[in-house]
RNA sequence: GGAAAGUUGGGUGAGUGGCUGAAACCACAGGUUUGCUAAACCUGCGAACGGGCAACCGUUCCGGGGGUUCGAAUCCCCCACUUUCCGCCA
């Protein structure tokens, strides 16, 4: 959510900022804006009531201490009544205050000056690309299939076991994920990263202070029994860690970094997105998560980019960043990276990470602060990204990396999977 | 699954109806002392909202919600969670 603070200091400013997200957001804000001004009017009133009450209740104690037991009956009376009025002062608060959070949630976060203007993933900036591009012969098998040749990847066993979207993998398929998922533990470690292994359902709090709840409740799995989640990804339990804190501004930034298995019901997906490995409902991911002062949110961010670069780049795949215009990006978001990886096989680019910086959006909901050098207390600002989401990078280093002889595993990740070569 | 005890500020923890936004200790910040370090001593130290240029003032908050009362951290009801014991079990 974003503040009032924020609206009321720049309202003209934020509606224009919005518009880059293709958001009207003139008459929410005029909005809210006049029903904070209702609120602030009620609560002085209120105020100024329970002053008077609370002084009166403390004279009967003093005067039946004294024995006034006639004055003490008579302000007694006169408080009874007074308490009627409040309670219309009190429900008035309460509407005006539902109202307000009401009207927040539906206004997304501001995209920063960095945002491109566009209205689809069509007006997304080529940030940088990287890696070369290989040359497959024309009888390049998709890795759907070269799973199935190598005995990689089952996904008919995972429809038994389970269901379309939840692949079993297998042998050296197995293995591999085991490598990708140690070797990116592995990087973030030596980037500064604390691992963290959280748990991978929640409760309903924290998928309020992430977002996830309520606009996306129905993407997510649920147990109807002890009414908790399923993570999306390792952002929920991660993030949700800082909930309800005032941390202490020479402790950020934080930098932690998690593995964990991610389960996405993915309703409403179709057609050649889904195929194989390209949209699944369980898959495992390394996720990191920055906790961040304003000043210095933006340096976090590059630091970011650069880790999750890095990684494409040691596993020799074809990539690009995606600077993501403001139709594009999520509710949440100020400023989004995409990931991609070029898939030879499919000719197409795969979706591998995005990293985002969301300032105080999250924070403001989360309530995470920080005491500033003058005690006062700030909130944070939150980002996060993948490094990596490992699904479509095995489709990329499956379809990229074969040969006639077999798939060949680039250097970095061999130390990780024991072998060199699939054959 | 059965039973019991709990939930108070950054932490430990006192507090059973008005003098308690909350003792004490620890942590933290500033200062004094000291050749340095350590120690000792002094002072400060919760959050949100409203009013004010400010000093400051007011209101609310002791797991969450409701109730009793002129007045609730304290009494009553409901809910959530935690811990311990028993049972089951990786």
């Amino acid at each position: 959510m974003l503040t009032l603070k924020q609206i009321t200091e720049d309202k003209e400013g934020i509606i224009r900022k919005l518009a880059k997200k293709l958001f009207d957001g003139r008459e929410p804000i005029e909005n809210v804006i006049a029903v904070n001004e209702t609120r602030k009017a009620t609560q002085s009133k209120l105020d100024a009531n329970l002053a008077e009450l609370n002084k009166i209740s403390k004279s009967i104690g003093l005067l039946l201490k004294e024995g006034k037991k006639d004055e003490a009956e008579a302000a007694k009376q006169q408080v009874s009544s007074m308490k009627e009025a409040n309670k219309t002062l009190e429900a008035e608060m309460k509407e005006a205050e539902e109202k307000i959070i009401a009207i927040l949630s539906t206004i997304p976060n501001i995209p920063c000056d960095e945002v491109p203007e566009g209205k689809d993933a069509n007006d997304n900036v080529v940030e940088r690309t990287g890696g070369n591009k290989v040359e497959l012969p024309e009888d390049a098998l998709p890795h759907w299939d070269l799973a199935k040749k190598y005995n990689l990847i089952d996904f008919d066993l995972g429809v038994k076991i389970t269901g379309a979207g939840f692949p079993v993998y297998i042998g050296k398929g197995a293995r591999l994920q085991r490598a990708l998922i140690d070797f990116f533990l592995d990087e973030a470690q030596k980037s500064g990263y604390t691992e963290i292994m959280p748990p991978t359902v929640v409760n309903a709090a924290s998928g309020f202070g992430t977002g996830q709840l309520p606009d996306k409740e129905g993407q997510m799995y649920h147990t109807d029994l002890d009414d908790l989640y399923l993570i999306p990804t390792a952002e929920v339990p991660v993030t949700n860690i800082y909930r309800d804190v005032i941390l202490d501004k020479k402790d950020l930034p934080i930098k932690n970094c998690a593995y964990t298995q991610c389960f996405r019901r993915e309703a409403g997906s179709y057609g050649k997105d889904v195929r194989g490995l390209n949209r699944l409902h369980e898959f495992s991911k390394v996720e990191l998560v920055r906790i961040d002062t304003p000043e210095h949110s933006y340096e976090s961010l590059k630091e970011m980019l650069a880790h999750v670069e890095g990684l494409v780049q040691k596993l020799e795949l074809p990539y690009r960043i995606l600077r993501l215009c403001g139709g594009d990006m999520s509710f949440t978001s100020s400023i989004c990276f995409d990931f991609e990886v070029y898939s030879e096989a499919q000719k197409r680019w795969l979706e591998v990470s995005s990293v985002s910086n969301f300032e105080s959006y999250q924070a403001n909901r989360l309530k995470c602060r920080y005491r500033d050098e003058n005690k006062k207390t700030q909130l944070c600002h939150t980002l996060n990204g993948s490094a990596l989401a490992l699904p479509r990078i095995v489709a990329a280093l499956l379809e990229n990396n074969q040969t006639p002889e077999g798939i060949r595993i680039p250097k970095a990740l061999q130390p990780y999977t024991g072998f060199d070569i699939i054959d």
